[in-house]
DNA sequence: AGCGGGACCTGTGGGC
DNA sequence: TGCCCACAGGTCCCGC
């Protein structure tokens, strides 16, 4: 469920919070969730966190250790999430790693000071202990790694290495950093000739990137298109306003700090509001917004897919 | 090439 | 109330 917006709004929350503390110590509850690097974990106690960002749903932070770089690269998957608690806090239930962390960053924990994403609306509310929002300026802190499924992971990479990892190599543009045009014009570069189902690609991530099964229902429906409907007979027009609704869906989930289904919570423990905007996903039986006709649902590249057959064509 | 299905996981919720 | 089972989801991998 993190997909772009989410992973987007998690780094956002998670920067201002841990970027130049030095790591302390690392501890791997889960072995399964460090799933490359473990040669790396000496580098690493000692580095000092540079950035924090996101790439397709992949959450990257960069850390100086002595000369050299290290990238944490997360994929949170289903239910990944983070959360800067206290030093001495004990793990959670679903905790799978924790990031010791030492000085350097200014207390932005306190409450009253998480203006700089904007507030999202709705039904937002935090779901972590008190304690963890009132954390004294320059107390050592711990960075959990939480994952309820266990699919989520974290690879340790110098810069060599995520050159060189097929998956990183692989995957397409970022939909956001493109013009409408450009970005409809790669689509149909891609789609050309295919009969591969339209939200089967909009999937694959190298496709285009950050896509997941929440986005691409929606995407489908603002343009207007089928979610079977083959690639290769996707007109031009189309194809434009699909690139249009892709951005303006994935813009519109940033704005309101994304989507929240159950699990998701950004890295100070907010949840998202997009939810409250679904138009396809999750509403099978429901009326579309748009024709009044019940929305249908089916099954496309084995995921669950919700969609209007009146609408969509 | 691209799809289906299984595997990886666990919490939730519907049905009985 | 309690049990069972289907389901959710991203990616990889195997087989067709």
């Amino acid at each position: 469920m993190p997909e772009l917006p989410e992973v987007e709004t998690i780094a956002r929350t998670l920067a201002p919070q841990i970027e130049g503390r030095v790591i302390t110590a690392v501890h791997i509850l889960n072995p399964g969730s460090l799933a490359a690097g473990h040669d790396l974990l000496p580098l690493l106690t000692g580095a000092r966190i540079e950035r924090a960002h996101r790439r397709a749903k992949l959450l990257l932070v960069s850390a100086r250790a002595r000369s050299e770089e290290l990238l944490l690269v997360f994929h949170l998957k289903m239910t990944g999430s983070f959360f800067v608690h206290p030093a001495g806090t004990e793990p959670l239930t679903h905790t799978r790693l924790i990031f010791d962390l030492e000085g350097g960053a200014e207390a932005r924990t306190a409450p009253g000071n998480d203006k700089e994403i904007g507030t999202t609306t709705g039904k937002a509310r935090t779901s972590q202990p008190d304690a963890a929002r009132s954390t004294a300026p320059d107390a050592g802190q711990r960075l959990f790694f939480d994952d309820t499924r266990k699919f989520g992971w974290c690879r340790i990479l110098r810069p060599a290495d995520l050159a060189a990892w097929d998956f990183w190599a692989g995957l397409g543009p970022e939909p956001l950093e493109a013009s409408v045009e450009d970005l409809a014009r790669h689509l149909g570069g891609v789609f050309r000739g295919k009969s591969r189902a339209v939200k089967a690609a909009l999937l694959d991530q190298t496709v285009v990137a950050g896509i997941g099964n929440i986005y691409a229902d929606e995407s489908l429906f603002k343009a207007g298109i089928a979610p079977q409907c083959p690639c290769g007979g996707i007109s031009e027009k189309k194809l434009l306003a699909l690139a249009g609704a892709v951005q303006s869906v994935l813009g519109q989930s940033i704005r309101e700090c994304g989507s929240s289904i159950r699990d998701y919570r950004d890295a100070r423990g907010n949840a998202g509001a997009f939810q409250n905007n679904f138009a396809v996903y999750g509403r099978k039986g429901q009326t579309c917004q748009a024709c009044g006709r019940a929305l249908k649902d089916c099954r496309v590249a084995g995921r669950s897919t919700v969609y209007c057959p009146t609408c969509q064509k």
